[in-house]
DNA sequence: GAGTTTGAAACT
DNA sequence: CAGTTTCAAACTC
């Protein structure tokens, strides 16, 4: 389905409609893009810049972004990018590579990224680049060009933009489908104002969303769709926020309504560098006051693996922030805890960190994996990722044509657990070994009987826990059932069964009477036979006895209710 | 729960 | 790249 209305096609480009061939986009007539890859690296100096991220209330260990008072990493696919304040004054050079667009960013002092900044919520995935009009101008250099998704409640996204001068936006919403769509705010021709640019991914439906100058909130229909201008910056407003709410609709692959979403992630990109020579540089750093805003206590991480299919590449490339926002996703998928304790949770062997997630409720030791930590953390992504780009993608992917549609990317290398343990990544991740795997004595491939008697042996055990679930919660719904209609009092008229009558009291009453016939059993030397009788006849009079009392409770209760 | 086995990750 | 060591999870008892 298409969201996106006819009127809106007029306004905007045919190519940002095309979510198919996103990273082939070519730019905005209006808006004189590069066509080509961007030159990651320039001399161009730093206007300003910010980044600002925030979480209202993500859970931890799925809101991956992490941010200090130093630095920000940031990955997009295999890339880890190192964001530091302009001001910074490390000296220190790195370099990382994108993988996606064979470009390499470099640092020194103060990150420069010819990206766009780009972060996702849960399955579906914002991304907020800032775009560099190949036509810049100092004035369009100095203003800036900033936007923040600053939370999701249900369907809808707000956004905040930070109104730029001269600075025109335009919002446009993906088409459905697999590949990433656009959802763009571009600049304004006149003012050569660098462009700014949102892009969901995953084929959300997002309406079609506008938003009026001023410092409003506006919740963005279809119909509505169109080209908006921010009002000139004055000293005044220049930090007061325009806010868009976008309206995500729900597809088949969207978040359910009942979901509680929590966002999630503020980004901001508010400048680029040098107009003219070398306008794909946008450096990001942190806003001074702030880093994790919204809710104090709420770790925010950015994830390495959380890659998107497909990343739009403008002529640049994308910095994605994966952030996942439901709580309800969260409690769905809950990770294992592990139980790192000389890794520090810093290596591979963690799988906390090897999802790119924080620890969280684990029993590690030495845990250096959360934000208290954060700097060895990131040193630690930079040491995988410069040991293995793709260190941090899913190991499973699709395999080639004709191929199982899932397949380990790397294959295992099982000796002696024949590939059908769960040592055996392939059968863990329940695939099967394929051509690039270098086991030996495989015997997780379709045809093996070995593999067969498995599958049917857990087949069964899942079906028994199945049964065993199901009986539990039958079971547990008849107590439940039991104890709500035994559970009122006198009081509200309704009538206790006697049993609520053995009370601690009653039940030593009860053993002592017990006890007595037992003694004058022995006392009396009675056969064992007798004795159980005279006892099991004690206990049935005080039962009849407790339920008389019961009975005559129950009696007076309800002549004095009358 | 302790000890063993296993294979990926890390190291040399 | 290959061999070795380290590590944490899977497994067994």
């Amino acid at each position: 389905m298409d969201v996106v209305s006819p009127e809106l096609n007029s306004l905007l480009p045919d190519e940002i409609m095309d979510t198919e061939a996103i990273e082939e986009v070519p730019h905005s007539q209006s808006e004189p893009m590069h066509d080509t890859p961007v030159p990651m690296e320039t001399d161009a100096p730093v206007t300003s810049e910010s980044l600002n991220i925030c979480s209202n209330a993500a859970p931890a260990e799925h809101v991956q972004a992490v941010t200090t008072a130093s630095s920000v990493t940031i990955s997009a696919s295999s890339t880890l990018f190192t964001i530091k304040p302009a001001l910074a004054t490390s000296t220190a050079a790195t370099k990382t590579t994108d993988s996606l667009t064979g470009t390499t960013v470099s640092t020194s002092g103060t990150q420069k990224l010819a990206t766009p900044f780009a972060f996702s919520a849960a399955n579906h995935q914002i991304i907020l680049s800032k775009v560099a009009s190949a036509q810049a101008t100092e004035a369009a250099k100095a203003a800036a060009a900033p936007a923040q998704v600053i939370k999701q409640e249900g369907q809808k996204l707000l956004v905040t933009a930070i109104g730029k001068s001269g600075q025109s936006i335009v919002l446009q919403l993906p088409q459905t489908g697999s590949k990433p769509g656009v959802l763009q705010t571009s600049g304004d021709a006149k003012s050569q104002t660098p462009q700014f640019k949102v892009v969901t991914i995953d084929g959300r439906e997002l309406k079609p969303v506008v938003g009026s100058a001023g410092n409003q909130v506006t919740t963005l229909q279809a119909h509505q769709l169109k080209t908006m201008q921010i009002p000139k910056k004055t000293p005044a407003s220049s930090t007061a926020p325009i806010k868009f709410i976008i309206t995500k609709t729900v597809n088949s692959k969207g978040l359910s309504p009942q979901t509680s979403v929590t966002p999630v992630i503020a980004g901001r990109v508010v400048t680029q560098t040098s107009p003219v020579m070398s306008p794909k540089t946008i450096t990001l750093s942190e806003p001074h006051n702030t880093t994790i805003q919204s809710v104090p206590g709420k770790k925010i991480a950015i994830s390495p693996l959380k890659t998107p299919s497909k990343v739009s590449c403008w002529g640049i490339s994308t910095l994605v922030l994966f952030v996942f926002v439901s709580a309800a996703e969260t409690t769905s998928r809950p990770r294992k805890p592990c139980n790192c304790t000389k890794s520090q949770c810093l290596k591979l062997y963690c799988d906390c960190f090897a999802n790119g997630e924080f620890c969280n409720n684990c029993n590690c030791n030495n845990c250096f994996n959360n934000l208290e930590h954060e700097t060895e953390r990131l040193k630690a992504i930079k040491t995988c990722l410069d040991r293995n780009p793709e260190a941090f993608k899913p190991k499973i992917g699709k395999g080639k044509e004709g191929e199982s549609d899932r397949r380990h990317s790397k294959g295992c290398n099982c000796k002696r657990s024949g590939c059908l343990k769960n040592y055996c990544e392939c059968y863990e991740a329940k695939i099967m070994c394929s051509s690039i795997c270098k086991c030996i004595g495989c015997k997780n491939f379709e045809e093996s009987p070995e593999r067969k008697t498995l599958m049917h042996l857990a087949d069964a055990a899942e079906v028994r826990v199945q049964q065993q679930t199901a009986a539990k919660t039958k079971l547990s719904s008849q107590i439940s059932d039991l104890l709500m209609r035994t559970t009122p009092i006198i009081s509200s008229g309704g009538g206790r069964l006697p049993y609520t009558f053995v009370t601690k009291e009653v039940l030593e009453a009860t053993c002592e009477c017990l006890l007595e016939q037992a003694k004058r059993a022995e006392q009396t030397r009675q056969p064992q036979a007798e004795a159980e009788r005279v006892i099991l006849e004690e206990f049935g009079h005080c039962l009849m006895s407790i339920i008389s009392s019961a009975g005559k409770a129950k009696t007076d209760c309800a002549s004095i209710n009358c």
